[in-house]
DNA sequence: TATGCCCTTATTTTT
DNA sequence: TAAGGGCATA
């Protein structure tokens, strides 16, 4: 990382005095802030608001009411957002402790807090600038005594809770063929969003109606697993947030008291849970509001309807805060009037929508440019050769472009290009690293280890790797929590009671135990690092990798020795870090988070619900075919296709200076070639805005060209061609290999995971000092080298069993 | 209890 | 195409 902003990461000792204030930028987000630095000092007032246009001007100056800015794309509004908050602490309105500002991904705090430090410095500390869920999480584990809950809480992914969803269901006796965990799931997270318990849900179920009945008994038994399991989904980090400032009103208060100024940004994609959640802190429905409240949002680029945000929001919000005051930014600071012109006419299809129109000063520009290319490789190839062409005659950079697909799928073909043509790039989403299942494996060590009751990740790594703990051993275990309505760790620790338990089995669970003993106390006090490695090497995970002959597995191994990497670097960032917030930062990280900060020099592909908020010089928007965007699934009802061409919006409105559309005739889906028309959005555009350079080959006679290379060997326009038409063979190991690395960065780090490190020679009798334990004496040896394990006696500490080669001990002669 | 094969099923987007 | 679940067999 060679950011500007590489402070932030320092350690507090290093003063921020480097805090470069950008007095007279524009406050256009594309305008480059100056490289020399402005004056060390913090911005002052004047400063803050120079080159600001009215309506930027009076957002900032703004006081007294609640606020909504309408802020069109490439408006400036991050930057109005943070002079706003500059202007309040330096005019006096306010002090830092009392701003909560609230983004949707951690990469946008993150930007936020940069921002803001470089206009008013250091005291960018005091605030909370942070995304809806770690601000949940930050009050729900201060508070979770109140709500019966314990603060090392586990945090659910979606997976995570699509197991326990599987298992209740399982339990409940339901057919899941009929009640799909899938759909139960979905259900109830819609539930969660809108605030309804499981009581709340029982209680208004039909009687008569089965599949209500089957969710009310689902949620509520999930619910009551979750609990027990100290543990909390997705969604409950809002609920659960806003029950507790419901149920505790002098917690409430207390945040109120603290949050005088609270802004919230995207507020299109807020859901009603998070409504609710902003009304509780902002004191809305008391007599008198506690807290002065700025939402900034932009309805045209809602695109996350089908996740429960509604634009309701933001369209009722003068009706929900009275005296509110609201004010348009339309002049965009980002794209050329093409682009613009281009983005406004597909936007206007829309119906129910508030007239808007971006404008730019920055003149016409190059015109738009179509492409249809005969298949989806020919698409990638547009790309590969525009990217060359454009480099050689334009002095641009590699990071300058930006390739944009409606599904991650879509990825492959584009990839295979650029692998081809040498281009280095980064896919940003995909197959997420945190979800592989090495990942997920050795984060569940880690989560059992922080939290005993997590039932979800211990039944997970049960048996992973294979110690002989079959599904039916895991069922009587299971039965046995069930009946005593307690976690599986307890039913586990008195497995000798589960009935119909072989005594047989006994021996491998018990083995479990001490192995999990012995990593909980290998694990204290010491780096989660260490902690991890000791996790994958005690349990053989690692060993079991190496011994095998699966080539996937070859890749794990890189994995995990990347997720050492990351533990590495988050000690190193966070020298006082516990366990259990760097699993929090885990469970919180998205895609958007990997987007490079700064220009790598890679050609950037993604998805456009990951472009938004983004720009990028070029942009090529892929696959404008009915079917693929809009998406088939969306042609159902107009408010799926009114948000698919919101989407098209926001990737229209990502370009700077040159914007491509593309389209292929045939693609294949799921291994079947299809021919798919264009999009509508492309007629909706019309002819004048676009300069379609190819329109395609109608002579595509036989349509199916698709791995089946050897078919066409004749078929005319080689060029790299028919070798190139072998991409069945080659692009499907390619195709594997960038698939294995999509996620983590290509720059890739051998990292292999640590050999010996020296193991302290200990004997019966030595005494021997550990990090968090103190003072203590040898009383067993077992094992050697690196599987030494000593038992020590700690006196008050108690007796642990510690594996000498990860343990934090030193022995003192 | 573990393994391997076959079948199904998914492919929208994710804080 | 590819990945995951279910079933049958060792």
């Amino acid at each position: 990382m060679t950011s500007p902003f590489e402070f932030l990461n320092a350690p507090p000792a290093s003063e921020p005095s480097s805090t470069a204030a950008s007095a007279g930028a524009p406050a256009g987000p594309s305008a480059q802030e100056p490289a020399a630095p402005g004056p060390a000092a913090p911005a002052t007032a004047a400063a803050l608001v120079e080159g600001l246009n009215p309506q930027q001007l009076a957002a900032v100056e703004h006081t007294g009411s609640p606020l909504l800015i309408v802020a069109g794309a490439g408006s400036g509004k991050t930057a109005v957002l943070t002079r706003r908050i500059a202007y309040a602490l330096r005019t006096g309105r306010a002090h830092p402790g009392q701003i909560l500002a609230i983004t949707f991904t951690n990469k946008a705090a993150k930007e936020m807090v940069e921002r803001i430090t470089e206009l008013v410095g250091p005291a960018a500390r005091g605030m909370w600038i942070s995304t809806f869920h770690s601000a949940c999480v930050r009050i729900l584990r201060r508070e979770a005594k109140a709500l019966g809950m314990k603060s090392n809480f586990t945090i659910y992914d979606s997976q995570d809770s699509l197991r326990l969803i599987t298992q209740c269901v399982r339990e409940a006796g339901l057919d899941s063929k009929k009640f799909t965990p899938r759909s139960l799931q979905h259900r109830i997270s819609n539930l969660k969003n809108d605030l309804l318990t499981a009581d709340d849900y029982a209680s208004r179920a039909q009687e008569n109606n089965p599949s209500e009945q089957a969710l009310a008994e689902i949620y509520r038994r999930y619910s009551e697993r979750l609990r027990l399991a100290n543990a909390f989904d997705f969604d409950d980090l809002i609920m659960e947030t806003v029950h507790l400032l419901d149920a505790f009103p002098d917690i409430a208060a207390n945040y109120r008291a603290r949050f005088a100024h609270i802004l919230v940004d995207e507020y299109q994609d807020t859901n009603p849970a998070q409504y609710r959640l902003i009304r509780e802190l902002a004191g809305a429905d008391l007599p008198a509001p506690t807290a002065e409240l700025t939402v900034v949002g932009d309805a045209d680029q809602s695109i996350y309807a089908f996740r429960g945000a509604t634009v309701r929001n933001i369209v009722e919000f003068e009706e929900d805060f009275p005296q509110a005051r609201v004010i348009l930014l339309e002049q965009n600071y980002r794209s050329t009037q093409n682009i613009l012109s281009a983005a406004n006419a597909v936007i206007s299809h829309n119906d129910d929508r508030k007239d808007k129109r971006l404008w730019t000063d920055a003149g016409p520009g190059e015109p738009v440019t179509g492409w249809v290319a005969e298949s989806e490789q020919a698409e990638a190839r547009f790309i590969t050769e525009r990217i060359d062409t454009l480099m050689d005659s334009d002095s641009l950079t590699y990071g300058d472009f930006a390739v944009f697909y409606r599904t991650n799928a879509q990825s492959r073909a584009i990839e295979d290009a650029l692998m081809r043509a040498g281009m280095p790039y980064k896919v940003v989403g995909g197959t997420r690293f945190y979800e592989r299942k090495e990942i997920k494996d050795a984060l569940a060590y880690l989560r059992v280890i922080a939290n005993p009751d997590d039932d979800v990740n211990l039944r997970r790594i049960l048996n992973v790797p294979k110690r002989s703990i079959g599904d039916r051993t895991e069922a009587l275990v299971g039965a046995l929590a069930e009946r005593e309505r307690m976690s599986f760790a307890a039913a586990l620790d008195r497995a000798e009671e589960a009935p119909g338990l072989s005594s047989r089995s006994l021996g491998p669970i018990t083995r479990f135990r001490e192995l999990l003993a012995d990593l909980r106390t290998t694990a204290e006090g010491a780096p989660v690092s260490r902690i991890l490695e000791s996790v994958l090497e005690q349990t053989g995970y690692l060993a079991e990798l190496h011994r095998s002959t699966d080539p996937q597995d070859e890749s794990r191994v890189d994995n995990l020795a990347e997720l050492v990497a990351v533990a590495e670097d988050y000690g190193r960032t966070n020298p006082e870090g516990t366990l259990d917030e760097f699993l929090e930062q885990v469970s919180l990280s998205s895609d958007a988070d990997q987007i490079p900060d700064q220009d790598v020099g890679e050609v950037t592909l993604m998805t456009l619900h990951t472009a938004k908020g983004l720009e990028f010089p070029v942009v090529f928007l892929t696959g404008l075919e009915d079917g693929t965007f809009p998406h088939q699934r969306s042609f159902n009802t107009s408010a799926e296709l009114a948000e698919e061409r919101r989407l098209a919006y926001v990737g229209l409105t990502r370009a700077r200076q040159k914007l491509f559309l593309s389209r292929a005739e045939t693609r294949s889906m799921w291994g079947q070639p299809t021919y798919n028309p264009p999009s509508r959005f492309l007629s909706e555009l019309g002819d004048s805005l676009v300069d379609w350079e190819s329109t395609g080959s109608l002579n595509t006679s036989g349509a199916d060209r698709a791995f089946s290379g050897a078919w066409s060997p004749g078929s005319r326009s080689g060029g790299a061609g028919s070798p190139a038409n072998g991409s069945g063979a080659s692009g499907s190991r390619g195709g594997r290999r960038g698939g294995a690395r999509a996620g983590t960065s290509p720059g890739g780090f051998p990292n292999r995971i640590r050999p010996n490190r020296e193991v302290p020679q200990v004997e019966p009798g030595d005494k021997v000092s550990h990090d968090s334990f103190g003072l203590g004496t040898v009383v067993e040896v077992a094992g050697a080298g690196d599987k030494t394990v000593a038992t020590v006696d700690f006196g008050s500490e108690g007796t642990k069993r510690l594996l000498m080669r990860y343990a934090p001990v030193e022995k003192i002669s």
